[in-house]
DNA sequence: TAAATTCCTGCACAAAAACGCACAAACAGG
DNA sequence: CCTGTTTGTGCGTTTTTGTGCAGGAATTTA
Protein backbone atom coordinates (compact mmCIF):
# COMPACT_ATOMS: atom_id res chain seq x y z
CA UNK A 1 0.00 0.00 0.00
CA UNK A 2 1.47 3.11 -0.56
CA UNK A 3 2.14 5.63 1.63
CA UNK A 4 -0.09 8.36 0.47
CA UNK A 5 -2.65 5.86 -0.08
CA UNK A 6 -2.67 4.98 3.64
CA UNK A 7 -2.89 8.44 4.92
CA UNK A 8 -5.67 9.18 2.65
CA UNK A 9 -7.10 6.24 4.91
CA UNK A 10 -6.32 7.15 7.85
CA UNK A 11 -7.51 10.69 7.26
CA UNK A 12 -10.90 9.05 6.07
CA UNK A 13 -11.03 7.39 9.18
CA UNK A 14 -10.43 10.68 11.14
CA UNK A 15 -13.10 12.67 9.62
CA UNK A 16 -15.71 9.65 9.69
CA UNK A 17 -15.75 8.79 13.77
CA UNK A 18 -13.63 11.75 14.56
CA UNK A 19 -11.06 9.83 16.46
CA UNK A 20 -8.87 7.54 15.92
CA UNK A 21 -6.13 5.36 17.84
CA UNK A 22 -2.79 4.70 16.26
CA UNK A 23 -2.94 1.32 17.40
CA UNK A 24 -6.16 0.02 16.07
CA UNK A 25 -4.74 1.92 12.67
CA UNK A 26 -1.66 -0.10 12.56
CA UNK A 27 -3.85 -3.69 12.96
CA UNK A 28 -6.42 -2.37 10.01
CA UNK A 29 -3.58 -1.54 7.29
CA UNK A 30 -0.74 -4.03 9.19
CA UNK A 31 1.44 -1.35 9.47
CA UNK A 32 3.52 -0.79 12.46
CA UNK A 33 2.68 2.03 14.90
CA UNK A 34 5.47 4.00 14.18
CA UNK A 35 4.32 3.92 10.55
CA UNK A 36 1.02 5.52 11.72
CA UNK A 37 2.49 7.94 13.95
CA UNK A 38 4.70 9.58 11.31
CA UNK A 39 1.10 9.87 8.58
CA UNK A 40 -0.20 11.21 11.65
CA UNK A 41 2.07 13.76 12.09
CA UNK A 42 2.52 14.38 8.89
CA UNK A 43 -0.99 15.21 8.30
CA UNK A 44 -0.97 16.95 11.67
CA UNK A 45 1.58 19.25 9.80
CA UNK A 46 -0.56 19.94 6.96
CA UNK A 47 -3.76 20.62 9.60
CA UNK A 48 -5.68 18.09 8.44
CA UNK A 49 -5.87 16.48 11.69
CA UNK A 50 -5.30 17.09 15.20
CA UNK A 51 -2.55 14.38 16.84
CA UNK A 52 -2.56 13.65 20.71
CA UNK A 53 -1.41 11.06 22.62
CA UNK A 54 -2.30 7.56 21.31
CA UNK A 55 -4.11 8.56 18.04
CA UNK A 56 -5.36 11.38 16.22
CA UNK A 57 -8.76 13.74 16.27
CA UNK A 58 -10.69 15.74 13.45
CA UNK A 59 -9.76 19.11 13.09
CA UNK A 60 -13.82 20.18 12.48
CA UNK A 61 -14.73 18.65 15.93
CA UNK A 62 -12.61 20.47 18.31
CA UNK A 63 -13.54 23.86 17.06
CA UNK A 64 -15.93 25.03 18.88
CA UNK A 65 -14.37 28.15 19.53
CA UNK A 66 -16.28 31.32 20.54
CA UNK A 67 -16.30 34.90 19.43
CA UNK A 68 -13.27 36.23 21.52
CA UNK A 69 -15.48 39.69 21.78
CA UNK A 70 -14.90 43.15 23.28
CA UNK A 71 -15.15 43.32 26.74
CA UNK A 72 -16.01 46.38 28.06
CA UNK A 73 -13.24 47.86 29.98
CA UNK A 74 -11.15 44.86 29.40
CA UNK A 75 -7.60 46.05 30.73
CA UNK A 76 -9.72 46.65 33.89
CA UNK A 77 -10.64 43.23 34.14
CA UNK A 78 -7.52 41.86 32.81
CA UNK A 79 -5.88 43.24 36.01
CA UNK A 80 -8.58 41.77 38.27
CA UNK A 81 -7.91 38.76 36.70
CA UNK A 82 -4.86 39.01 37.44
CA UNK A 83 -5.41 39.37 41.14
CA UNK A 84 -8.04 36.51 41.12
CA UNK A 85 -5.79 33.67 39.48
CA UNK A 86 -3.24 34.68 42.38
CA UNK A 87 -5.40 33.03 44.57
CA UNK A 88 -5.90 29.78 43.31
CA UNK A 89 -3.35 26.99 43.62
CA UNK A 90 -3.25 23.50 42.24
CA UNK A 91 -5.84 21.34 43.34
CA UNK A 92 -8.12 23.43 44.48
CA UNK A 93 -12.15 23.14 43.79
CA UNK A 94 -12.95 26.32 42.38
CA UNK A 95 -16.88 27.55 41.72
CA UNK A 96 -17.82 30.62 39.04
CA UNK A 97 -20.58 32.30 38.20
CA UNK A 98 -20.22 33.95 34.55
CA UNK A 99 -19.74 37.80 33.09
CA UNK A 100 -17.14 38.86 31.32
CA UNK A 101 -14.72 39.28 34.63
CA UNK A 102 -14.85 35.59 34.91
CA UNK A 103 -14.26 35.32 31.23
CA UNK A 104 -11.26 37.29 31.05
CA UNK A 105 -9.78 35.14 34.01
CA UNK A 106 -10.92 31.82 32.71
CA UNK A 107 -8.97 33.25 29.28
CA UNK A 108 -5.70 34.30 31.76
CA UNK A 109 -5.45 30.66 33.56
CA UNK A 110 -1.83 29.93 33.93
CA UNK A 111 -1.36 26.33 31.53
CA UNK A 112 0.23 25.07 34.37
CA UNK A 113 -2.31 25.27 36.92
CA UNK A 114 -4.57 21.89 37.98
CA UNK A 115 -7.45 22.40 39.61
CA UNK A 116 -11.07 22.09 38.98
CA UNK A 117 -13.27 24.83 38.08
CA UNK A 118 -16.86 24.46 38.11
CA UNK A 119 -19.32 26.54 36.61
CA UNK A 120 -23.11 26.82 34.77
CA UNK A 121 -21.91 29.68 32.46
CA UNK A 122 -21.62 28.26 29.09
CA UNK A 123 -19.04 30.83 28.34
CA UNK A 124 -16.72 30.29 31.33
CA UNK A 125 -16.87 26.37 30.32
CA UNK A 126 -16.16 27.13 26.73
CA UNK A 127 -12.92 28.71 28.29
CA UNK A 128 -12.10 26.42 30.57
CA UNK A 129 -11.87 23.38 28.47
CA UNK A 130 -9.90 25.31 26.44
CA UNK A 131 -7.02 24.95 29.17
CA UNK A 132 -5.06 21.50 29.09
CA UNK A 133 -4.94 20.78 32.68
CA UNK A 134 -7.86 21.90 34.23
CA UNK A 135 -10.83 19.34 34.76
CA UNK A 136 -14.50 21.16 33.96
CA UNK A 137 -17.72 20.37 35.84
CA UNK A 138 -20.71 21.96 34.19
CA UNK A 139 -23.64 22.25 36.09
CA UNK A 140 -26.70 21.51 34.37
CA UNK A 141 -30.61 22.54 34.40
CA UNK A 142 -32.43 24.56 32.14
CA UNK A 143 -30.50 27.18 30.28
CA UNK A 144 -31.48 30.91 31.09
CA UNK A 145 -31.32 32.47 27.72
CA UNK A 146 -31.03 36.18 28.81
CA UNK A 147 -28.06 35.28 30.90
CA UNK A 148 -26.66 32.34 28.90
CA UNK A 149 -25.98 30.07 32.41
CA UNK A 150 -27.84 27.14 33.72
CA UNK A 151 -30.78 28.21 36.21
CA UNK A 152 -33.07 26.03 38.39
CA UNK A 153 -33.53 24.07 41.19
CA UNK A 154 -31.64 21.29 40.54
CA UNK A 155 -28.68 23.42 39.54
CA UNK A 156 -28.72 24.93 43.22
CA UNK A 157 -29.46 21.29 44.56
CA UNK A 158 -26.24 20.67 42.78
CA UNK A 159 -24.22 23.22 43.84
CA UNK A 160 -25.12 22.57 47.56
CA UNK A 161 -23.94 19.06 47.47
CA UNK A 162 -20.48 20.75 46.76
CA UNK A 163 -17.92 22.48 49.64
CA UNK A 164 -15.82 24.47 46.68
CA UNK A 165 -12.50 26.03 48.00
CA UNK A 166 -13.07 29.14 46.82
CA UNK A 167 -15.84 30.70 44.51
CA UNK A 168 -15.30 33.44 42.25
CA UNK A 169 -18.44 35.99 41.84
CA UNK A 170 -18.70 38.26 38.87
CA UNK A 171 -20.69 40.77 40.49
CA UNK A 172 -22.81 43.52 39.35
CA UNK A 173 -23.61 45.16 42.10
CA UNK A 174 -21.61 46.14 45.42
CA UNK A 175 -23.15 48.47 48.33
CA UNK A 176 -22.03 49.06 52.16
CA UNK A 177 -25.35 49.28 52.83
CA UNK A 178 -27.57 46.48 50.47
CA UNK A 179 -24.67 43.85 50.23
CA UNK A 180 -24.42 42.23 46.63
CA UNK A 181 -27.33 42.63 44.51
CA UNK A 182 -28.65 41.63 41.17
CA UNK A 183 -31.06 42.21 38.36
CA UNK A 184 -32.45 38.78 37.68
CA UNK A 185 -34.12 36.21 39.79
CA UNK A 186 -33.23 33.24 38.49
CA UNK A 187 -29.50 34.17 38.87
CA UNK A 188 -29.74 35.87 42.67
CA UNK A 189 -30.99 31.94 43.60
CA UNK A 190 -27.74 30.81 41.98
CA UNK A 191 -25.47 32.95 43.54
CA UNK A 192 -26.68 32.49 47.00
CA UNK A 193 -26.49 28.77 46.61
CA UNK A 194 -22.67 29.43 45.41
CA UNK A 195 -22.26 31.64 48.38
CA UNK A 196 -23.54 29.39 50.54
CA UNK A 197 -21.85 25.89 49.14
CA UNK A 198 -18.53 27.84 49.55
CA UNK A 199 -15.53 28.11 51.94
CA UNK A 200 -14.41 31.37 50.73
CA UNK A 201 -16.43 33.54 48.40
CA UNK A 202 -14.52 36.32 46.18
CA UNK A 203 -15.91 38.99 44.66
CA UNK A 204 -14.90 40.38 41.55
CA UNK A 205 -16.14 43.91 40.69
CA UNK A 206 -15.02 46.76 37.91
CA UNK A 207 -14.23 49.63 40.18
CA UNK A 208 -17.43 51.26 38.60
CA UNK A 209 -19.57 48.98 39.86
CA UNK A 210 -18.27 49.64 44.03
CA UNK A 211 -21.34 51.59 45.44
CA UNK A 212 -24.72 50.72 43.66
CA UNK A 213 -27.04 48.27 43.77
CA UNK A 214 -29.96 46.19 41.94
CA UNK A 215 -33.46 46.02 42.68
CA UNK A 216 -33.04 42.09 43.65
CA UNK A 217 -29.96 40.89 47.43
CA UNK A 218 -28.66 38.43 47.12
CA UNK A 219 -26.32 38.50 50.22
CA UNK A 220 -24.91 40.92 53.04
CA UNK A 221 -21.81 41.93 52.47
CA UNK A 222 -20.93 40.04 56.02
CA UNK A 223 -21.27 36.73 53.98
CA UNK A 224 -17.87 38.22 51.08
CA UNK A 225 -14.41 37.16 51.79
CA UNK A 226 -12.90 38.39 49.80
CA UNK A 227 -13.22 41.72 46.86
CA UNK A 228 -11.10 41.73 44.62
CA UNK A 229 -10.96 45.51 42.03
CA UNK A 230 -8.68 47.08 39.19
CA UNK A 231 -7.80 49.42 42.18
CA UNK A 232 -5.10 49.61 44.45
CA UNK A 233 -6.12 47.34 47.87
CA UNK A 234 -5.69 50.92 49.77
CA UNK A 235 -7.61 53.04 47.37
CA UNK A 236 -10.24 54.77 49.69
CA UNK A 237 -13.37 53.85 47.54
CA UNK A 238 -12.39 50.10 49.18
CA UNK A 239 -11.49 51.69 52.82
CA UNK A 240 -15.00 51.33 54.19
CA UNK A 241 -15.35 47.57 52.83
CA UNK A 242 -11.94 46.57 54.17
CA UNK A 243 -13.23 48.00 57.64
CA UNK A 244 -16.23 46.12 57.55
CA UNK A 245 -14.49 43.13 57.51
CA UNK A 246 -13.58 42.16 54.02
CA UNK A 247 -10.00 41.53 52.57
CA UNK A 248 -9.61 43.78 49.73
CA UNK A 249 -7.11 43.05 47.15
CA UNK B 1 5.07 -1.04 -28.10
CA UNK B 2 4.75 2.36 -28.78
CA UNK B 3 5.77 4.99 -26.06
CA UNK B 4 2.13 6.36 -26.66
CA UNK B 5 0.25 3.63 -26.73
CA UNK B 6 1.61 2.42 -23.25
CA UNK B 7 1.05 5.77 -21.62
CA UNK B 8 -2.72 5.68 -23.01
CA UNK B 9 -2.85 2.29 -21.44
CA UNK B 10 -1.27 3.11 -17.82
CA UNK B 11 -3.53 6.19 -17.56
CA UNK B 12 -6.24 3.75 -18.36
CA UNK B 13 -5.36 1.73 -15.42
CA UNK B 14 -5.11 4.71 -13.07
CA UNK B 15 -8.33 5.90 -14.17
CA UNK B 16 -9.73 2.60 -13.15
CA UNK B 17 -8.39 1.37 -10.32
CA UNK B 18 -7.29 4.85 -8.64
CA UNK B 19 -3.75 3.74 -8.05
CA UNK B 20 -0.75 2.08 -9.94
CA UNK B 21 2.49 0.51 -8.69
CA UNK B 22 5.79 0.75 -11.20
CA UNK B 23 6.56 -2.34 -10.09
CA UNK B 24 3.67 -3.75 -11.72
CA UNK B 25 3.02 -2.22 -14.65
CA UNK B 26 6.52 -2.66 -15.71
CA UNK B 27 5.79 -6.25 -15.71
CA UNK B 28 2.47 -6.25 -17.09
CA UNK B 29 4.20 -4.37 -20.34
CA UNK B 30 7.25 -5.47 -20.14
CA UNK B 31 9.50 -2.76 -19.90
CA UNK B 32 11.81 -1.63 -17.83
CA UNK B 33 10.83 0.25 -14.11
CA UNK B 34 12.88 3.24 -15.14
CA UNK B 35 10.64 3.68 -18.80
CA UNK B 36 7.23 3.31 -16.42
CA UNK B 37 8.90 5.91 -13.97
CA UNK B 38 9.70 8.41 -17.25
CA UNK B 39 6.26 7.55 -18.16
CA UNK B 40 4.36 8.73 -15.40
CA UNK B 41 6.32 11.30 -15.04
CA UNK B 42 5.42 12.68 -18.18
CA UNK B 43 2.31 11.96 -17.41
CA UNK B 44 2.23 13.97 -14.37
CA UNK B 45 3.66 16.52 -15.59
CA UNK B 46 0.61 16.72 -18.41
CA UNK B 47 -1.39 16.90 -14.80
CA UNK B 48 -3.07 13.36 -16.14
CA UNK B 49 -1.97 11.16 -12.69
CA UNK B 50 -0.22 12.45 -9.40
CA UNK B 51 2.58 10.73 -8.93
CA UNK B 52 4.10 9.08 -5.49
CA UNK B 53 6.48 7.16 -4.40
CA UNK B 54 5.92 3.97 -5.68
CA UNK B 55 3.64 4.73 -8.35
CA UNK B 56 0.89 6.65 -9.27
CA UNK B 57 -2.53 8.24 -7.90
CA UNK B 58 -5.39 9.31 -9.96
CA UNK B 59 -6.27 12.88 -9.67
CA UNK B 60 -9.74 12.22 -8.37
CA UNK B 61 -7.62 10.47 -5.04
CA UNK B 62 -6.54 12.88 -4.41
CA UNK B 63 -9.10 15.28 -4.74
CA UNK B 64 -10.54 14.00 -0.65
CA UNK B 65 -8.22 17.81 -0.33
CA UNK B 66 -11.68 18.92 0.44
CA UNK B 67 -12.68 22.85 0.29
CA UNK B 68 -10.99 23.81 4.07
CA UNK B 69 -13.39 25.54 5.63
CA UNK B 70 -16.20 23.12 4.94
CA UNK B 71 -17.32 20.26 7.37
CA UNK B 72 -16.80 16.55 6.24
CA UNK B 73 -19.54 15.30 3.87
CA UNK B 74 -21.62 18.58 4.59
CA UNK B 75 -24.04 18.00 2.15
CA UNK B 76 -25.09 14.43 3.25
CA UNK B 77 -25.47 15.70 6.89
CA UNK B 78 -27.65 18.51 5.66
CA UNK B 79 -30.17 16.01 4.18
CA UNK B 80 -30.07 13.74 7.19
CA UNK B 81 -31.01 16.56 8.97
CA UNK B 82 -34.21 17.58 7.43
CA UNK B 83 -35.79 14.50 7.63
CA UNK B 84 -34.93 14.18 11.14
CA UNK B 85 -36.41 17.16 11.54
CA UNK B 86 -39.69 16.22 10.09
CA UNK B 87 -39.75 14.04 13.12
CA UNK B 88 -40.25 16.98 15.71
CA UNK B 89 -43.08 18.48 16.55
CA UNK B 90 -44.26 21.32 18.75
CA UNK B 91 -44.60 20.43 22.30
CA UNK B 92 -41.51 17.78 22.30
CA UNK B 93 -39.19 16.68 24.58
CA UNK B 94 -35.79 15.87 22.29
CA UNK B 95 -32.47 14.25 23.49
CA UNK B 96 -29.80 14.48 21.27
CA UNK B 97 -26.21 13.41 21.46
CA UNK B 98 -23.26 15.00 20.26
CA UNK B 99 -21.57 14.82 16.50
CA UNK B 100 -21.52 16.87 13.79
CA UNK B 101 -24.89 15.37 12.53
CA UNK B 102 -26.77 16.41 15.50
CA UNK B 103 -25.17 19.98 15.14
CA UNK B 104 -26.27 20.31 11.59
CA UNK B 105 -30.05 19.09 12.69
CA UNK B 106 -29.80 21.95 15.44
CA UNK B 107 -28.80 24.50 12.66
CA UNK B 108 -31.19 23.31 10.76
CA UNK B 109 -34.05 23.37 13.06
CA UNK B 110 -36.93 25.79 12.05
CA UNK B 111 -37.55 29.18 14.02
CA UNK B 112 -40.83 28.30 14.93
CA UNK B 113 -40.55 25.38 16.01
CA UNK B 114 -41.57 25.29 19.84
CA UNK B 115 -39.40 22.27 21.83
CA UNK B 116 -37.55 21.49 24.41
CA UNK B 117 -33.96 19.67 23.84
CA UNK B 118 -31.90 17.95 25.88
CA UNK B 119 -28.55 17.10 25.49
CA UNK B 120 -24.36 17.20 27.08
CA UNK B 121 -23.11 17.98 24.30
CA UNK B 122 -21.45 21.79 24.44
CA UNK B 123 -21.23 22.27 21.12
CA UNK B 124 -25.27 21.24 20.34
CA UNK B 125 -26.38 23.02 23.22
CA UNK B 126 -24.26 26.35 21.63
CA UNK B 127 -26.88 25.78 18.65
CA UNK B 128 -29.85 25.41 20.52
CA UNK B 129 -29.38 28.50 22.65
CA UNK B 130 -29.44 30.26 19.64
CA UNK B 131 -32.80 29.08 18.52
CA UNK B 132 -35.23 31.96 19.78
CA UNK B 133 -38.57 29.34 20.58
CA UNK B 134 -36.69 25.82 22.22
CA UNK B 135 -36.33 25.55 25.56
CA UNK B 136 -32.85 23.72 26.51
CA UNK B 137 -32.01 21.82 28.82
CA UNK B 138 -28.37 20.95 29.97
CA UNK B 139 -27.16 18.44 31.21
CA UNK B 140 -24.34 18.35 33.77
CA UNK B 141 -21.59 16.65 35.06
CA UNK B 142 -17.60 16.41 34.51
CA UNK B 143 -16.69 17.37 31.04
CA UNK B 144 -14.91 15.07 28.62
CA UNK B 145 -12.36 17.08 26.67
CA UNK B 146 -11.45 14.61 23.98
CA UNK B 147 -15.77 14.13 23.35
CA UNK B 148 -16.88 17.88 24.65
CA UNK B 149 -19.80 16.66 26.05
CA UNK B 150 -21.02 16.20 30.21
CA UNK B 151 -20.07 12.26 30.61
CA UNK B 152 -20.40 10.63 34.17
CA UNK B 153 -22.60 9.10 37.01
CA UNK B 154 -23.97 12.31 37.77
CA UNK B 155 -25.42 12.83 33.70
CA UNK B 156 -26.57 8.94 33.46
CA UNK B 157 -28.99 9.23 36.29
CA UNK B 158 -29.90 12.80 35.14
CA UNK B 159 -30.68 11.11 31.89
CA UNK B 160 -32.65 8.13 33.58
CA UNK B 161 -34.93 10.46 35.11
CA UNK B 162 -36.27 11.61 31.96
CA UNK B 163 -38.65 10.09 29.63
CA UNK B 164 -38.03 12.34 26.29
CA UNK B 165 -40.27 11.89 23.05
CA UNK B 166 -37.45 11.24 20.55
CA UNK B 167 -33.62 10.50 21.03
CA UNK B 168 -31.42 11.40 18.38
CA UNK B 169 -28.13 9.80 18.30
CA UNK B 170 -24.96 10.57 16.45
CA UNK B 171 -23.84 7.18 14.89
CA UNK B 172 -20.56 6.15 14.63
CA UNK B 173 -20.84 3.06 13.57
CA UNK B 174 -23.81 0.99 13.13
CA UNK B 175 -23.97 -3.35 12.13
CA UNK B 176 -26.51 -5.77 11.78
CA UNK B 177 -24.41 -8.17 14.19
CA UNK B 178 -23.14 -5.93 16.37
CA UNK B 179 -25.42 -2.82 16.00
CA UNK B 180 -24.91 0.34 17.78
CA UNK B 181 -21.07 0.90 18.20
CA UNK B 182 -18.53 3.55 19.16
CA UNK B 183 -14.92 3.91 20.62
CA UNK B 184 -15.09 6.31 23.33
CA UNK B 185 -16.22 4.31 26.59
CA UNK B 186 -18.04 7.28 28.22
CA UNK B 187 -19.74 8.46 25.39
CA UNK B 188 -21.10 4.64 24.73
CA UNK B 189 -22.37 4.73 28.87
CA UNK B 190 -24.09 7.83 28.33
CA UNK B 191 -25.51 6.89 24.53
CA UNK B 192 -26.72 3.31 26.33
CA UNK B 193 -28.65 5.66 29.24
CA UNK B 194 -30.28 7.85 26.15
CA UNK B 195 -31.78 5.02 24.75
CA UNK B 196 -32.52 3.28 27.72
CA UNK B 197 -34.81 5.92 28.41
CA UNK B 198 -36.36 7.36 25.25
CA UNK B 199 -39.68 6.25 24.13
CA UNK B 200 -37.91 6.57 20.80
CA UNK B 201 -34.67 6.29 19.51
CA UNK B 202 -33.86 7.45 16.20
CA UNK B 203 -29.84 6.86 14.75
CA UNK B 204 -28.81 9.22 12.26
CA UNK B 205 -25.63 8.04 10.20
CA UNK B 206 -24.60 8.70 7.01
CA UNK B 207 -24.05 6.23 4.43
CA UNK B 208 -20.87 5.74 5.05
CA UNK B 209 -21.10 4.33 8.42
CA UNK B 210 -23.54 1.57 7.66
CA UNK B 211 -22.20 -1.71 8.10
CA UNK B 212 -19.18 -0.97 9.86
CA UNK B 213 -18.29 -1.17 13.63
CA UNK B 214 -16.09 -0.17 16.07
CA UNK B 215 -14.63 -1.39 19.66
CA UNK B 216 -17.61 -0.73 22.03
CA UNK B 217 -21.06 -1.98 21.92
CA UNK B 218 -23.48 0.02 22.94
CA UNK B 219 -26.95 -1.63 22.00
CA UNK B 220 -28.43 -3.97 19.40
CA UNK B 221 -30.44 -3.12 16.56
CA UNK B 222 -33.27 -3.94 17.96
CA UNK B 223 -33.45 -1.04 20.24
CA UNK B 224 -33.21 0.99 17.38
CA UNK B 225 -36.95 2.45 16.18
CA UNK B 226 -35.36 4.70 13.32
CA UNK B 227 -33.08 5.06 11.26
CA UNK B 228 -32.24 7.93 9.01
CA UNK B 229 -29.14 8.19 6.25
CA UNK B 230 -28.68 10.42 3.43
CA UNK B 231 -30.02 7.48 0.70
CA UNK B 232 -33.53 7.13 -0.07
CA UNK B 233 -35.31 4.72 2.24
CA UNK B 234 -35.56 1.71 -0.52
CA UNK B 235 -31.86 1.82 -1.12
CA UNK B 236 -30.78 -1.74 -1.40
CA UNK B 237 -27.92 -1.03 1.15
CA UNK B 238 -30.60 -0.12 4.09
CA UNK B 239 -32.84 -3.42 3.07
CA UNK B 240 -31.51 -5.32 6.14
CA UNK B 241 -32.15 -3.17 8.23
CA UNK B 242 -36.08 -2.59 7.38
CA UNK B 243 -36.46 -6.05 7.19
CA UNK B 244 -34.51 -6.13 11.09
CA UNK B 245 -37.82 -4.07 11.82
CA UNK B 246 -36.25 -0.81 11.60
CA UNK B 247 -38.40 1.67 10.23
CA UNK B 248 -35.57 3.38 7.51
CA UNK B 249 -36.06 7.50 6.40
C1' DT C 1 4.67 6.13 43.38
C1' DA C 2 5.01 2.42 40.18
C1' DA C 3 3.63 0.24 35.91
C1' DA C 4 2.31 0.56 31.32
C1' DT C 5 1.74 3.08 27.09
C1' DT C 6 3.13 6.00 23.87
C1' DC C 7 6.61 8.95 21.84
C1' DC C 8 11.02 10.17 20.04
C1' DT C 9 15.66 9.47 18.17
C1' DG C 10 18.93 7.24 15.71
C1' DC C 11 19.98 3.50 12.94
C1' DA C 12 19.70 -0.26 9.49
C1' DC C 13 17.96 -1.91 5.41
C1' DA C 14 15.22 -2.42 1.42
C1' DA C 15 12.73 -0.31 -2.20
C1' DA C 16 12.37 3.32 -5.36
C1' DA C 17 14.09 7.42 -7.71
C1' DA C 18 17.58 10.13 -9.88
C1' DC C 19 21.52 10.54 -12.67
C1' DG C 20 24.78 9.60 -16.04
C1' DC C 21 25.87 6.81 -19.68
C1' DA C 22 25.62 3.53 -23.48
C1' DC C 23 23.39 1.90 -27.25
C1' DA C 24 20.14 1.18 -30.78
C1' DA C 25 16.57 2.62 -33.70
C1' DA C 26 14.42 6.42 -36.21
C1' DC C 27 15.25 10.51 -38.75
C1' DA C 28 17.15 14.32 -41.61
C1' DG C 29 19.87 16.19 -45.08
C1' DG C 30 23.73 16.32 -48.15
C1' DC D 1 24.32 5.78 -48.98
C1' DC D 2 26.47 7.77 -45.22
C1' DT D 3 26.75 10.67 -41.20
C1' DG D 4 25.27 13.38 -37.47
C1' DT D 5 21.29 14.14 -34.56
C1' DT D 6 17.38 13.08 -31.96
C1' DT D 7 14.66 9.89 -29.29
C1' DG D 8 13.60 5.97 -26.56
C1' DT D 9 15.24 2.46 -23.65
C1' DG D 10 18.00 -0.21 -20.40
C1' DC D 11 21.84 -0.60 -16.94
C1' DG D 12 24.87 0.60 -13.12
C1' DT D 13 25.66 3.67 -9.33
C1' DT D 14 24.43 6.96 -6.02
C1' DT D 15 20.62 9.34 -3.37
C1' DT D 16 16.49 9.60 -1.43
C1' DT D 17 12.48 7.65 0.70
C1' DG D 18 9.81 4.54 3.46
C1' DT D 19 9.66 1.35 7.06
C1' DG D 20 10.70 -1.28 11.11
C1' DC D 21 13.28 -1.85 15.35
C1' DA D 22 15.72 -0.91 19.68
C1' DG D 23 16.40 1.98 23.53
C1' DG D 24 15.44 5.62 26.47
C1' DA D 25 12.42 9.71 27.49
C1' DA D 26 7.95 11.37 28.36
C1' DT D 27 3.24 10.81 29.48
C1' DT D 28 -0.78 8.45 31.10
C1' DT D 29 -2.99 5.27 34.22
C1' DA D 30 -3.61 2.50 38.24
Amino acid sequence: MLKKERQAYILHQVNLHNKVLSSSLSVDINVSEDTIRRDLQELAEEGKVIKVHGGALSHSFSQVHFPPNEVYSQSQKRKIAQKAISLISNGMFVLTSGGTTILEMARSLPPQLKATFISGSIAAILEYMHHPNIDVILIGDKISKSSKITVGSEAIAKIKQMKPDLCFLGTNAIDLKHGITDNDWEVVQLKRAMIESSQKTVCLSIAEKINTFQPIHICELSKIDILITELPFDDPLLRPYSDAGIKVI
